[in-house]
DNA sequence: GCCGCTAATCGAACCGGTTCAGCGAGAGCC
DNA sequence: GGCTCTCGCTGAACCGGTTCGATTAGCGGC
């Protein structure tokens, strides 16, 4: 059941099927109708590869995501599932590639195969050698994220220096000294990831601005991790009075460790940070922070993508969230001790 | 940069190029030498479309995977990783399709318009139209979960029923005499979502066999609801000593309700079930249970679903996996009080 | 020197759509 | 009545691969 079968049975030429197809050429009513009906009849689709090939575009979106061994955060889950959706709307499909590590044949499959009209890009390091690739290609993409000189590219990110900048101001205003910020993995800061990093610097200077004592740890993605993270920090720095933290994985542990040390939130102890919604709202008691909004991240990105793949010489453009910081009940005014 | 201008380039035609690169017909080691350099030099690759419309496949796999909507928990999100990988590791991409609630377009688009090869249908119910539909448009798929009368097809599945048995014959060993099964969600149940259906099924099959008394409770899949579900199981059933779960979202919540209730586990409750080794791990203390393999499930999907586009005639073939409980030391002996 | 065989290569058809140039019929205008 | 214009439709070319049947060159055998 192809275009020329439904052109035979009603009676026209493939092109006048084409065409009611796609509006792109008048039509009278009563061949659109005798068209429709030999369609629904016959459950008729368009092959797409047909349609790709000789239209010279897929209606697909390439998505790389970082590879499974990568544990995939629930932010991340979350906006995995929103560009999907995102890509519905607008009648595209998207494609999966996971990249970084040693999944460069999938990656690079995609780019030169032409299977995909643009590539959302997810997870990307300051420098980082897929945003080259991608460029050298002349593949339209979208960064999540943004690399060390953005110059001339389309992107979408979180301002984590903000964000983590206002946090600290929060707990300036509360009269806080003496705080520390508990950020990702050793790896990943050393990689050059772009959360980790702009957090660790928007913390050491807002920190200085207000002439306060910042210590800043790293912490892995783990229960685990933050528990024996946060041991550490009492530890070192007894004095520390509150925290901020970008690492949601760690959070149970660290939830742990202030139990452990009979530490009250938010009487003894302050705890903020950027950290999904639910997660805060789950927490006990329920987190100040600030949500990272992966829905409208994807949205932004699919719609920036389209908008590339439309006019590719059209200038740049990029988003620079800053999601507001939800005040609820984990941060306190510091007790004189 | 297309096949004919690498043909003209090593001044043989495009068929030659064909077979040089597929190797479906000898060609001498000279000419494929020249091609080579020629493809090298330029950087060509095929496009993807143009070779899936003449081959009539399209080396791609669709994954339906559930709505963003419905929250996906992390099994779900390695699963879908990983079945990423494992086509990758056959040369073969991954589309995406939200399926269920109200994006049946997208998934109608993916199976009418012959985008993919076959599909990998996740969170099966025991009714699923997604079935059907397939069934009816003769594409190759394997599901994830099998549906009440599974008769000739391919799926691949945990036996949540014995793994819950297993769990409550664990506890009746120790002595537990009271239980309960804290379930998924009540609408999941009332939806037949096989992995709930079959938990409650077995869980009551086994206690009755053991001559225990067992209570079940639906639960949401989130740390408040497993709070409030636990704090009722408290008044309404103060003698239960014991509980099996399959709602990993919920643990948080139910850990914090043992906490408030003064109840040390394992000494004064025991909790066991089917959770992800991971989360596991990172409770306090360590929980007996059984893991969900979503890495091997996702490469068995793989190997099934290439046998079956490979020879659709093929008799069906399933799996029906039972991973091992893991023995940690969240279940003691039962008090006697 | 001619024949037949094999190995290597070629040309053309095909996959199923889109799109462009063009054609015939009917309407409107003078 | 002849001219142009518009409308609706058609036929053919094209997208970039794969594949089949045919062709050619080289070679050994007689």
């Amino acid at each position: 059941m192809n275009i020329g079968e439904i052109a035979k049975r009603a009676g026209v030429s493939r092109s006048t099927v084409s065409y009611a197809l796609s509006g792109k050429r008048p039509v009278s009513a009563a061949t659109v109708r005798r068209i429709n009906d030999v369609i629904a009849e016959l459950g008729y689709r368009p092959n797409a590869s047909a349609r790709a090939l000789a239209e010279g575009r897929t209606r697909t979106f390439g998505l790389a995501i970082p590879p499974a061994s990568a544990r995939l955060t629930d932010v991340q889950l979350g906006f995995v599932a929103s560009v999907v959706e995102a890509a519905a709307v607008h009648d595209h499909d998207v494609l999966l590639s996971p990249s970084g590590g040693d999944h460069d044949r999938s990656f690079e499959r995609i780019v030169t195969g032409r299977r995909v009209d643009g590539v959302i890009l997810m997870e990307v390091r300051l420098e980082d050698a897929r945003v080259d690739r991608l460029g050298r290609a002349g593949l339209p993409f979208v960064a999540i994220g943004h690399v060390e000189h953005p110059g001339a590219s389309w992107w979408v990110d979180v301002d984590y220096a903000t964000l983590i900048s206002r946090c600290v101001r929060h707990l300036a205003d509360l009269g806080h000294q003496d705080v520390v910020l508990v950020n990702r993995s050793a790896e990943l800061v050393a990689a050059g990831y772009g959360p980790a990093v702009r957090a660790m610097s928007g913390f050491l200077e807002t920190t200085a601005e207000c002439g306060m004592t910042g210590h800043t740890v790293c912490c892995a993605d783990d229960p685990a991790a933050g528990l024996a993270c946060f041991d550490r920090i009492r530890e070192r720095w007894p004095e520390v009075t509150a925290a901020v933290t970008i690492n949601e994985a760690a959070l149970p542990g660290v939830q742990r460790a202030l139990e452990r040390a009979k530490l009250d939130v938010p009487r003894d102890f302050s705890l903020t940070g950027v950290i999904a919604d639910r997660l805060a709202e789950d927490f006990h008691p329920p987190l100040t922070a600030a949500n990272v909004p992966a829905g409208e991240m994807a949205r932004l990105a699919v719609e920036l993508l389209q908008e590339q793949i439309a006019d590719p010489s059209a200038t740049p453009r990029n988003a620079l969230l800053e999601p507001p910081i939800s005040l609820r009940s984990s941060t306190g005014a510091r007790r004189r001790g």
